[in-house]
DNA sequence: TAATCGTGGTC
DNA sequence: TGACCAAGATT
C-alpha cells in the first residue's frame, strides 16, 4: 500500500496494446532475462550440489541473501555432506547458525541431515515426497530442492514468485496473506512442459521478484515482461485488502528467547541461570522464554540452574 | 486458519 | 523512526 509508484519502463519497451500475460508469452523473456542477469550465488554453482542447495534453502527461509552468504560458506566448509553434520550434536548446528534467526531451522536442518544419513544413504533425495517428509521441509522447500538441485518440474511458490504472478498475471499489487489454492493452480498452469525449462522458469521468476519486481519499489524499466504485466496495464491499482499484520518484536517472547539463546551460543560450555538472568530482568517472561527454548529442544537443562546447547 | 518463531536492514 | 520486509514451517 505504501509502495512507491513503480518506475515506468521506457516507451520503446512498451508495446502499444500488448496482450494479457499468459504462459506462452512469459517463459522466453523471463528465462532469457535470467540467463543475462542471474546473480552468481554460491548455491547456484555446480559444486554446491543438492546438499548445498538444501542448506541454502533452510537458511533463506525468511532471511535475506546477504545475511545467509557468510554463514552458508562456513557451513558447507565445515559440513560438506549431510553425514558430517549428522555426526555432530544438534547444539553445534544451533551455535553455527549464528544470528540468522529462527534457530529452530538449525535444529531441523540437523534432523534432516540425520534422516538423510539414516534413510537415504547420505544422499539428499531427489523426490518431492521424500523431501517433504524431512524435518523442516515444507511444500516450498521440497519443490525448490527438487527443482534447483535436480532439475525436476515443480511449481516453486515462494514470496517472490507469488508477488510476480500476482502482478504480472492477476493484476494486483500483492498476493494474499497465505498461499491459496488459486495461486497453486495458477503456478501449475504456468509451469513450462519441458522439465529443464520449468526448472529454469522457477529460478527465473524467483530472481525476477527478488531483483526487479520487488515488494516496495518495483523497477518496471528493467522488467522483461512489463509490456504484458496485468498490474501495470491496469494502472498500478493499490492493494485493497486488509494490511499484512506487522511483526512487532521489541518486548516479545521472541526477543527474550533470542537474547537467552545468544548467551548459550557465545559461551563455550554450560551456562548458569545467573548469566541468563543478566540479559532480561522481567522474571516471568524470562522463565517462560527459557521454558519454551527447552521445550523446543534448543536448550538442554544440565542441572539445577545450569543449561547448555543440546547434545542430542 | 491463525499464531508463533529471530534478526537486521531499509526508507 | 517505526513499519515493513526477507527463498517458510509447524502446530
Amino acid at each position: 500500500m505504501t509502495a512507491t509508484t513503480p518506475t515506468p519502463p521506457p516507451a520503446t519497451d512498451a508495446a502499444p496494446s500488448a496482450p494479457a500475460a499468459d504462459a506462452a508469452t512469459l517463459h522466453t523473456p523471463v528465462n532469457a532475462w535470467f540467463a543475462a542477469h542471474a546473480r552468481d550465488l554460491p548455491w547456484r554453482r555446480p559444486e554446491a550440489g543438492p546438499w548445498g542447495v538444501m542448506v541454502s534453502e533452510f537458511m533463506l527461509q525468511q532471511t535475506p541473501v546477504s545475511r545467509v552468504l557468510p554463514v552458508y560458506e562456513q557451513w558447507l566448509k565445515r559440513w560438506p555432506r549431510p553425514a558430517d553434520l549428522a555426526a555432530e550434536p544438534p547444539g553445534e548446528a544451533v551455535r553455527a547458525w549464528g544470528r540468522l534467526g529462527y534457530p529452530r531451522r538449525a535444529l531441523r536442518l540437523h534432523a534432516a541431515a540425520t534422516a538423510i544419513t539414516e534413510r537415504h544413504g547420505g544422499e539428499v533425495p531427489d523426490d518431492h515426497a521424500a523431501l517433504l517428509a524431512l524435518p523442516g521441509v515444507g511444500e516450498y522447500t521440497a519443490a525448490a530442492v527438487a527443482s534447483f538441485a535436480y532439475g525436476r518440474r515443480h511449481a516453486v511458490l515462494d514470496t517472490n514468485v507469488r508477488r510476480v504472478l500476482a502482478r504480472v498475471v492477476t493484476g494486483v499489487q500483492y498476493p494474499p496473506n497465505a498461499t491459496t489454492a488459486a495461486e497453486r493452480r495458477l503456478a501449475q498452469r504456468l509451469l513450462p512442459d519441458d522439465e529443464a525449462t520449468a526448472a529454469r522458469w522457477a529460478a527465473a521468476t524467483m530472481e525476477l521478484g527478488a531483483l526487479v519486481c520487488t515488494a516496495r519499489t518495483p523497477d518496471c524499466g528493467r522488467c522483461p515482461v512489463a509490456a504484458r504485466c496485468a498490474w501495470r496495464l491496469a494502472g498500478f491499482p493499490a492493494h485493497d485488502g486488509p494490511p499484512r499484520r506487522g511483526q512487532t518484536y521489541a518486548g516479545t517472547d521472541r526477543q527474550v528467547r533470542g537474547m537467552l539463546l545468544a548467551v548459550l551460543r557465545e559461551a563455550t560450555g554450560p551456562v548458569t541461570q545467573e548469566q541468563m538472568d543478566a540479559v532480561w530482568d522481567e522474571p516471568v517472561q524470562r522463565a517462560r522464554a527459557l521454558d519454551g527454548l527447552v521445550a523446543d529442544g534448543l536448550v538442554e537443562p544440565v542441572a539445577q540452574g545450569v543449561y547448555r546447547l543440546p547434545l542430542e
